[in-house]
DNA sequence: AAGAGGCCCTGATAGC
DNA sequence: TGCTATCAGGGCCTCT
């Protein structure tokens, strides 16, 4: 679920809400997600402080006061929960924003000074890692390619990473080592803002297409972190500060609806490219 | 090296 | 009502 304006989300409530506190205890009820929780989690955790919270691409990073790094990732179906003594807290960190506390699969709680923070995966495709130092974590990031919204993400590197590849578009923006933190919704939205048909080889993007593939990707994601995210499975229940963004989706689950570009007058069409429901408009995208 | 495909999981929904 | 099939926001691994 969760792509970088989701997890930017996150992080910047965490920090408003948890930066500082003490972990007091951790209980694990399930180490079963994609990887192993780690053993000794309960014991590296306990007693430390969490004194800065932090994103790259759609991960999570929290700096603890010993100088080890937890990282968190949500996969497809995580959310993170934040309970304090009485009330029940949608950080906002909950997707779903579903305000009552999920009952199953809350795999992690963290006990924090305030708060409770929960950790709940139905999939269990996300996971928790410790680093006991910083150049562990650089190396855990070696393959990840540049995000959009940084300064290395530039119409040269993405001419020259495209060049001879004969896959599709869409897949590269899928492909963490080409660019991080795009998943399948703002793929879809940054081709159609781009006027790139997604099955396009990568080597056939002109410069024209490669300057608003850049332009569109870091407006696409600023403007959903900026609506908080999107919230799609059961936005209904959310109020207040949940994502927004779902509501501005221009190409994503519009199948067979009209495509949104004033002056085309066709159809939004849906079809199956790299194993992920791809959106477009096969007139407006060439 | 690049690209295709399998696989890890649960839950919601559609169709019979 | 209850079964089965399909699909879902991710990404690792293996094989060619």
């Amino acid at each position: 679920m969760p792509e970088l304006p989701e997890i930017e989300v996150v992080k910047q409530s965490l920090d408003r809400k948890i930066k500082f506190q003490k972990i007091i205890k951790v209980l694990v009820t399930n180490r079963n997600l994609r990887f192993k929780v780690p053993k000794n989690l309960e014991f590296y955790l306990k007693n430390k402080i969490i004194n800065k919270i932090s994103r790259i691409s759609k991960y999570l990073i929290f700096y603890l006061n010993n100088n080890d790094f937890l990282l968190i990732h949500l996969g497809m179906s995580g959310t993170i929960h934040l309970v304090s003594k009485n009330n029940y807290i949608n950080s906002n960190a909950s997707f779903y924003g579903s305000r009552n506390l999920p009952s199953k699969h809350n795999h992690i709680v963290f006990f924090l000074t305030k708060y409770k923070f929960i950790y709940n995966d139905p999939r269990r495709f996300g996971f928790v890692k410790i680093f006991k130092n910083k150049n562990d974590l650089i190396f855990f990031f070696r393959n990840i390619g540049p995000e959009p919204l940084n300064n290395n993400f530039k119409t040269s590197y993405i001419s020259n990473y495209l060049k001879k590849k004969k896959k599709c578009i869409k897949s590269f923006l899928l492909d963490q080592k080409f660019v991080s933190g795009i998943g399948n919704i703002y793929a879809n939205e940054i081709l159609f803002y781009s006027k790139i048909n997604p099955t396009k080889q990568g080597k056939k993007l002109n410069k024209d297409e490669i300057k608003k593939l850049k332009y569109y990707s870091k407006l696409v994601l600023n403007f959903a972190i900026k609506k908080g995210g999107s919230s799609i499975r059961d936005f209904k229940n959310i109020k207040g500060i949940s994502g927004n963004y779902q509501k501005e989706f221009k190409v994503y689950q519009r199948q067979n609806l009209n495509c949104l570009d004033r002056s085309c007058n066709g159809k939004i069409k849906k079809k199956i490219i790299s194993k992920r429901s791809t959106f477009f408009c096969n007139i407006c995208q060439k």
